[in-house]
DNA sequence: AAATATTTTTAGTCTAATCTAAAAAATAGG
DNA sequence: CCTATTTTTTAGATTAGACTAAAAATATTT
């Protein structure tokens, strides 16, 4: 059995490496997991050890068949419980993640399994990112992101990919929400910020906010 | 913020203090927490030094009111989940301490809070035990034990004393559960064992087991 | 009450996960 | 391409919680 730390690094070193596809650096892994890089050194090299990251000194890692199973597992039981939180005990979808950071290590097969049921089966968090099924697979997506839209385009907020509480309060600030249909106003090409019309409201957001946003076309 | 470990003996000591009102003793600790009195002594002078527990050396210990209002807290949270786990999720009575052993540990009051709300205040958990409130104070219950009972006299199980997987699994084989209405069919006095009808089956538990239920007149 | 047995504490070790400081390797700039 | 900077690793220390072995206190027997 893992520890709550090693699950909490191989959590990270999978987000971080789903991005790039690329190695991870002991760097941003420490960064990550606000500690220093010799920690996380130290980290790997266990993780290593055990089979669940492949890592080469002075180099990087990356997870193992058998690390990103575990990951998954844990991205799996996270996003389960923060559809939980608020799909049942009426949390907004900016306040579960701390709590979601500790009942993911709750060790219990069956408990996950029946909290899927129970939730009849979300395919996505409230955040809009996919739940890893039984088999830690992720069913593909076809979103994409609102800064690919061009003007006059629709589509319906699907998630967010940056799940921070900065990010989220500020969209709830703005009332842009999942299942939002947006239009795309005017894109202005000078800073690439995007006015938008979501049916009760039109509103520019920069850049940034436009690649932060996934869309499904209707 | 208490480690786990540190609420687990919070949690033990409660428990063996309830009965007896008195000093719990290093052993006693050291034996419900599966590891060495050497151990106990060590967590019962941090639990002093923090002013949760009333310690003396060779004598043993007690929760103060500080440690009390803790130990609750965690108590609290443990049966709330039981509940959970049981009226939600489907599990059966024996199969959900240890996973609420693990759950009982989240830190989070709002989230215990919203829990209570969601399982609509239940006053007790599903092995009859009563939920703390909010100020971690136990409403009365005014239970007696089976063994209580005389020849002809009727009650509701309303919960189990020892809430052991082997007991509750013996509870299911011989198919009694809470919420059975139980009458006194005959007591022998040789062994105190006690023959029970509950209106489906006729049966004889050992005086044991009728210690171990609570019952509630009609 | 002395001798024996049991319980509890102390002293010293161990492991996981962290840290600081210093050494080693990799990268970048002139 | 060689020096400066940054990144990463190693070495050694620290803390929480557990352990073993031995010492100290308490309980029990005779």
């Amino acid at each position: 059995m893992l520890s709550q730390a090693e699950e909490n690094y191989l959590k990270e070193i999978y987000a971080l490496g789903e991005e790039t596809q690329k190695l991870v650096s002991t760097n941003s892994i420490a960064k990550k997991m606000k500690t220093k890089a010799s920690s996380a050194t130290d980290m790997l090299q266990k993780l290593a050890n055990k089979g669940l990251v492949d890592y080469t000194k002075y180099k990087g890692a990356r997870l193992s068949k058998k690390g990103e199973t575990r990951a998954m597992v844990i991205v799996r039981k996270h996003r389960l419980w923060e559809t939980f939180l608020v799909d049942k005990l009426g949390f907004s979808w900016d306040e579960v993640h701390d709590i979601a950071e500790q009942l993911e290590h709750i060790q219990s097969k069956t408990l996950t399994n029946r909290l899927d049921a129970f939730l009849e089966y979300p395919s996505h968090d409230p955040h809009g990112h996919p739940i890893p099924n039984t088999n830690g697979k992720i069913v593909a997506s076809e979103s994409i992101i609102l800064a690919e839209l061009k003007v006059d385009e629709e589509g319906i907020v699907v998630g967010v990919k940056d799940a921070s509480d900065s990010f989220l309060k500020y969209l709830n600030k703005i009332n842009i929400t999942i299942g939002d249909t947006i239009k795309i106003v005017e894109i202005e090409p000078f800073d690439n910020s995007v006015t938008i019309d979501n049916n009760t409201q039109q509103i520019t957001i920069s850049g940034n906010v436009a690649k932060n946003l996934y869309i499904k076309s209707e």
